[in-house]
DNA sequence: CATGATGACGCT
DNA sequence: AGCGTCAT
């Protein structure tokens, strides 16, 4: 449900940028001689020619349609040139439209703050910049105006006699006596169109844009006149523009809630919502919804522009239409298998490219079951917490889908395929990556560092109690819920046709699983990679380059997020900290780590601060792929963590790590501690500590 | 069970 | 954590 959220400022300058049948681009600038052509993007075509995922404009005009199959678009544009959607591991393969979109991305973060909608899609926040222009150089004293900028479509401006609209458009941008908001937009212009002929020299892509006061009429202009054009909305078009605006073309009510009020409230335009109360809209919609919904109608939208040039999930996913359903397990295992390599490998670029990990695995699989009543019910998805390395990744996914299953499947079957009882197949499956944070910067060694101190800690000095524990946390997922609530572990085992279960007591089981969380296997991301002497060598030029080009930025929502948390983490923190240190507060740096931070400054927001300042470069992926080797101390730190953390359910071990390990207060260090450090971590404290000081005198 | 692959986000 | 909605 869509929220209403106050405005920050009086007059904002945002910008949506929206790439024109982007796929379709991407494939044209390869094959340039397909530029002018009817084009669309299909993916596999196999069944009816494939689907079609882009089409260009010039398709367009003979009807052809996103969604079409590739044969009919055939019947109606016989001309249109099919490309297909890269096929990797047996399913779509989208990472170059991905490095297309961050191309784009690393031009638009020029003039403002950035988000990145989607794949093809970004806001911009040009206030700044627009006052600034305003400023030093208003465009009433630009003598020449870009020929771009003069294209624009301004909306609500009396164009429609025989004049010349460049000249209006001239004007409006000249006026002088203007209201101060049209002036800002009028600098937005000018910047956007500026930005849009630097996309396109660059890329070669061209884009559309929507100029207004906010996020909503910026995204409902970009749409307005495409392809490869900009359209301004002055605040005087505002309302109406939205009276005779049909519902559901606006963000958010093209679905269900769109419906409703057309059905059950009778509004068919936006400006069909003035005439409710904010009350009457809270009571039929909730709270949230009514109150932004009545701004809506009012052209009032005070969503900010997050900061984010990076996506905050990866998702790897493949559908198994109709006959295509997977009805074995090992069907089932084969295509996780794939999906959680192209996952592992994008985590890994995100990785090294962004300085990034992911903390949360996710399994999605839609099913149907024949035959049985509840043939209805949704396949469960499952999470479990996210460890580096693609058998690892594989191994856990594999385990989500298990536990998935025999709750989908009940348990009152003990064969549940190949005879008459019930009868599933999976027709979707994907895997996700979500939770990613920044690693603070000069990580690395500290990584090492872990490795080394978690791995004597664990074994001089965990009981076998919290051995066991851990390996209720580390175990593969599907354990989990299980042991949770005490039962014995059913296993499914899948010796070709059928699968059935079978109640295991948990045993020896689990620690021999444990004891595999140690051994790093299969964690290369590349082929090129090497593995060393899987301990300490850190040859990879990226990870230790500390200037390697991120797409960071100041990662608005999660530094909130983490600071929002920590107040409220503090005191439950607080209550517990003196018995944890009793139990397990043997070393130092483990106390080292969990020092809280009163001031409420964290490294991680250091992290943020300093990249941001750095030059934005969206590696394109294609260029090269460097090993990512020391995933497997990555995923040995979260091992640490939970050691010097047990006792508490895993997921709140994993969000009171980061902010005990990451959330203090530096200057607070205790000298003696630093000095207990191996003389590499001392040297990067040392790191830390000195640039830290300068923001306060500089800014 | 033929709009496919991905994402973001809100509710509970 | 898990589910649902919306978008492209």
């Amino acid at each position: 449900m869509p929220v209403a959220k106050p405005e920050s400022c009086d007059s904002r300058v945002i910008a949506h940028i929206d790439m024109d049948c982007f796929y379709v681009q991407v494939e044209q600038r390869k094959q340039p001689q397909l530029r002018g052509l009817p084009t669309a993007v299909v993916q596999y075509n196999e069944w009816k020619g494939g689907a079609l995922i882009a089409v260009s404009y010039e398709a367009r005009k003979f009807g052809v349609k996103r969604s079409m199959r590739g044969e009919e678009a055939k019947e109606v544009c016989p001309q249109i040139h099919l490309v297909q959607v890269p096929v990797a591991r047996g399913k779509a393969d989208l990472n170059g439209y991905r490095n297309a979109g961050s191309e784009v991305m690393s031009i638009l973060a020029r003039r403002g703050r950035c988000e990145r909608a989607s794949i093809d899609e970004v806001y911009l926040d040009l206030t700044d910049a627009a006052e600034t222009m305003l400023a030093e150089a208003p465009p009433q004293h630009l003598e020449a105006i870009d020929e771009e900028a003069l294209k624009s479509h301004i909306l609500g401006l009396n164009n429609e006699d025989g004049s010349d609209v460049k000249e209006i458009v001239r004007n409006w941008i000249h006026r002088c006596h203007a209201d101060h908001r049209d002036k800002l937009l009028a600098c937005g212009i000018l910047i956007v169109a500026e930005l849009r002929m630097q996309v396109l020299k660059e890329t070669e892509f061209t884009c559309s844009a929507g100029i207004a006061h906010n996020k909503m009429l910026a995204k409902l202009a970009s749409g307005m006149n495409k392809p490869a054009q900009q359209t301004v909305v002055p605040f005087s078009s505002v309302q109406g523009l939205l009276n005779s605006l049909p519902i559901r073309k606006m963000k958010q009510l093209g679905g269900k809630l769109g419906m409703s009020l057309q059905i059950d409230m009778g509004v068919n335009t936006v400006g069909d919502l003035l005439q409710f109360s904010e009350e009457k809209l809270q009571e039929r919609y909730g709270l949230n919804t009514g109150t932004w919904l009545w701004n809506i109608a009012r052209g009032i939208n005070g969503e900010a522009v997050e900061g984010r040039l990076l996506p905050k999930s990866h998702g790897s996913g493949k559908t198994f239409p109709g006959p295509r359903a997977l009805k074995t397990v090992s069907a089932v295992q084969h295509w996780l298998n794939q999906l959680c390599e192209e996952l592992s490998e994008r985590l890994c670029s995100d990785l090294e490219q962004n300085k990034r990990i992911a903390h949360t695995l996710t399994l999605h699989a839609r099913a149907y079951k024949s035959s049985d009543s509840d043939s209805e019910k949704k396949f469960p998805s499952k999470s479990c917490p996210l460890r580096y390395g693609t058998a690892k990744i594989q191994e856990d996914a594999f385990n989500l889908f298990q536990a998935g299953l025999r709750e989908y499947i009940g348990l009152y079957g003990v064969k549940s395929q190949g005879s008459h009882y019930s009868r599933w197949g999976i027709t979707s499956l994907s895997v996700s990556a979500s939770k990613i944070v920044p690693i603070p910067s000069g990580t690395c060694s500290i990584v090492k560092y872990f490795h080394w101190q978690s791995s004597s800690h664990f074994s001089s000095i965990q009981s076998a109690e919290n051995l066991r524990m851990d390996a209720t946390h580390l175990s593969p997922p599907g354990n989990e819920s299980y042991s949770e609530v005490g039962l014995p572990e059913p296993k499914i085992h899948f010796p070709g046709e059928d699968s059935w279960i079978e109640d295991t007591t948990p045993g020896l089981g689990l620690q021999e699983q444990k004891i595999n969380v140690w051994k790093d296997e299969d964690l290369s991301c590349s082929p090129s990679k090497k593995k060393v002497d899987g301990f300490t060598e850190d040859t990879s030029p990226l990870l230790l380059s500390g200037t390697q080009g991120c797409l960071e930025q100041n990662q608005n929502k999660q530094q909130r997020e983490f600071s929002k948390d920590e107040s409220r983490f503090k005191s439950e923190y607080r209550e517990q900290k003196g018995t944890r240190l009793k139990n397990k507060g043997t070393s130092s740096i483990l106390k080292f780590f969990k020092s809280c931070n009163p001031s409420g400054t964290s490294l991680s927001q250091e992290h943020d601060r300093t990249v941001q300042g750095t030059d934005a470069q969206l590696t394109n992926g294609a260029g090269f792929q460097s090993s990512c080797h020391n995933l497997a101390e990555l995923n040995e730190v979260e091992v640490a963590k939970e050691n010097g953390t047990s006792s508490h359910s895993y997921i709140r071990d994993q969000d009171e790590w980061r902010r005990e390990a990451w959330s203090y207060n530096i200057n607070e260090i205790d000298p003696s501690v630093i000095d207990e450090l191996p003389m590499e971590i001392q040297d990067e404290i040392q790191a830390w500590l000195r640039p830290r000081k300068r923001p306060n005198n500089i800014v």
